[in-house]
DNA sequence: TCATAATTTCCTGTTT
DNA sequence: AAAACAGGAAATTATG
């Protein structure tokens, strides 16, 4: 059984410390390593797996054993919650350096899955796009078994929004599986990997094959905003007709339709569908209308990332 | 749990 | 005639 965020007990951060449950302890944990761009292996979960009645009457020099340098920003965090009611995030913004070892990449290892689809490596995979997207190196944590925490927190199943499919995290060689859609999303940072996998700044990424493919991150936009912008390595699918003005066509259309159905998990997708999709972003004004000229469309200003000089 | 965003699917009609 | 374009309508799939 997947737990899915307590969504009907309430977030952690609408409820008091004293009555987290130990998910929203967890989920508590997980915050502090997002917003303070933690290494995941900064805190040992298996040390909080205790419910918010017990994480309140634990001392500082508790937390200093159970998670070290950390422990000094969990317990003055928790304070803080403890003696304020409300949670506005960047409260949580630590004012404590805790000191986040960061493991080289190893180069053979990135190399592994060159080879899976040229399309999607050159498209999400390049380093630059990764390190500054926000959600990549993010993961969702699978809960499994029956409600309770999972024994091994260390376990992390990781998606990637550029990719087909969920891509699977550990650090510490167990894994799990995941099922349905958990909901939690956690920052973590490995050192080793093994199968396929890559590394990322430090993150690794491994792929499960077990995992269902399933559409989330990207939208049909971007996939084509990201096919225009990496043409070097994918010839002849779309081209720029103006490139300033953001103009662009499709030079094989199904075979865009067929690598989107791909990422989505969907085999039957073609162009007349995917275009039908893409007519309804001229109401959203991510897409101009061109007219007269088949199989060419406009980026609207809705649409981020295309320009040359845009970040 | 239920509403919703973003498609996906299907379709009829028009245009190139 | 074949391939695109236009949109309406309804279904589907994740997500909050």
């Amino acid at each position: 059984m997947t737990v899915s965020s307590g969504f009907f007990g309430g977030q952690w951060h609408e409820v008091h410390p004293q009555y987290w449950t130990k998910y929203q302890v967890w989920e508590w944990l997980q915050h502090l390593l997002d917003t303070n761009q933690l290494d995941a292996s900064c805190i040992p979960f298996q040390e909080f797996d205790v419910n918010g009645e017990h994480l309140c009457s634990m001392s500082l020099q508790e937390f200093t054993r159970a998670a070290g340098t950390a422990g000094q920003l969990l317990y003055s965090n928790l304070q803080h919650l403890k003696w304020n009611g409300q949670c506005s995030s960047d409260l949580f913004q630590s004012t404590h350096n805790v000191i986040v070892k960061t493991e080289q990449t190893d180069p053979s290892v990135m190399n592994t899955w060159k080879e899976e689809n040229y399309l999607y490596d050159t498209s999400y995979g390049s380093t630059v796009d990764l390190l500054d997207s926000k959600t990549f190196c993010r993961a969702q944590i699978s809960m499994t078994t029956t409600g309770h925490l999972p024994v091994d927190l260390h376990t992390f199943a990781s998606i990637d929004p550029g990719f087909p499919r969920p891509l699977f995290l550990s650090y510490d060689g167990t894994a799990v599986k995941q099922s349905g859609t958990s909901t939690r999303i956690i920052t973590a940072r490995i050192s080793s990997v093994s199968g396929p996998g890559r590394f990322f700044g430090g993150t690794a990424l491994q792929w499960d094959s077990e995992l269902q493919p399933y559409p989330r991150g990207t939208h049909l936009w971007e996939f084509i905003r990201d096919i225009l912008l990496n043409p070097d390595k994918n010839p002849g699918l779309i081209k720029w007709e103006d490139r300033s003005e953001g103009i662009f066509r499709f030079l094989k259309s199904e075979a865009v339709a067929q690598l989107w159905g791909k990422k989505k998990n969907n085999n039957s997708m073609t162009y007349e569908k995917l275009s039908r999709a893409m007519r309804y972003y001229y109401k959203r004004e991510i897409l101009e209308r061109v007219d007269g000229r088949r199989l060419v469309y406009k980026f609207g200003k809705n649409a981020r990332g295309w320009r040359e000089n845009e970040n």
